[in-house]
DNA sequence: AAGACCGGAATGAACGTTCATTCCTCTATT
DNA sequence: AATAGAGGAATGAACGTTCATTCCGGTCTT
């Protein structure tokens, strides 16, 4: 019951932090949605920000290890862009409060340093990854991180659509983005 | 002085909950930046949630005239898609607090049921702007909305790294994005 | 022309409430 | 009986909001 309890401490506090950001969402909201005491909480975290940091850290990690897992070294660029894709479409679809977090606190003042370059650390795993594209000569002549907003930007907006309800998500629907995406920053 | 110190308010208002976010910016904050009296805000504002549904409101129907402005009704669709593209970037450039503010407020807890229509009715405009370009067969077989992901997914996530100075925002930077995002939802 | 007066605009101290955090009691385990 | 873990009442700070008061420009009276 123990480490349950900081785990469900955590997923309280994204679930909360997702639909009403971190200044909208108060410790006692918390620890009811957590089923603890408000107290129990201070037994597990220092305070709210190392709470918030120590979540962003988290979630944060487990997005790196879902693109990185299965990542085809040995394929093609082609092959490992479409993985790329997907993992990113596949994160933001299966932790969809967790990818909202993310996002919605990237830049926030509450942000401790180690948070921020764990998270740019994540964003260079993508700038590495479109940099080899563009060293083979396979990519247009851009900067690396305009094609991170290309394609990052594309999926952050698709994924609102999809919890909006706006589009279902389908095989096809996503093949014809992966394919526009593609066609966005791959030469001639 | 009298419609100025509405304005004050409004503009203090849209720099700290852009930087901040709403539950983040406190109102004597609002007051201070604004150079008035606490209470002064309550002659202008029934409450701080009007306040910051005015202010989205006020910033969407902006962004809405910048997009309008000088829009290309007789050329053909590709001169009609570079306008939104580069009215978009404009707006993004010049107002980037605004923008800010309102891609952080759209989906909030705070927003009133006109806000969200507001901005509705502002998405639909490019909605429809688009859904010319398909019926015309110049646009692939995805759902606008797919579209709207690409283009204004890609703007959105560039203005952040335009703001964190991560990249230097040229024409010749600008050109070859909008090109880009012309490739990812044009046909053929 | 000058002083008295008026009314709305502006203020910031003060209010009740709610926040993050602390502390003390209770329970469960050994 | 002793200890550790948990809960939730208690606490002081800070919140959004109100309101008694001040300020200021214009108008009336003489």
């Amino acid at each position: 019951m123990a480490e349950n309890k900081h785990e469900n401490i955590l997923r309280a506090a994204q679930k909360l932090f997702a639909e009403r950001g971190y200044d909208g969402t108060t410790v006692p909201m918390i620890a009811e949605e957590a089923k603890v005491g408000a107290g129990t909480i201070y037994r597990y975290f220092e305070n709210k920000q190392k709470l918030v940091n120590e979540l962003f850290r988290g979630s944060v990690a487990q997005f790196a290890a879902t693109l990185q897992a299965g990542f085809p070294e040995q394929k093609d660029f082609r092959e490992k862009f479409r993985h790329v894709f997907y993992q990113l479409i596949r994160y933001s679809r299966e932790q969809p409060e967790a990818f909202r977090f993310i996002n919605a606190t990237v830049n926030a003042y509450f942000l401790d340093e180690q948070s921020k370059s764990d998270f740019e650390g994540f964003m260079d795993f993508i700038e590495r990854h479109l940099d080899e594209g563009k060293e083979a000569g396979l990519l247009r002549d851009l900067p690396s991180q305009a094609f991170i907003a290309i394609v990052y930007g594309t999926i952050f907006h698709l994924s609102r659509t999809f919890e909006d309800g706006i589009l279902e998500p389908d095989d096809e629907l996503l093949a014809g983005i992966e394919k526009s995406c593609w066609d966005a920053i791959s030469a001639g």
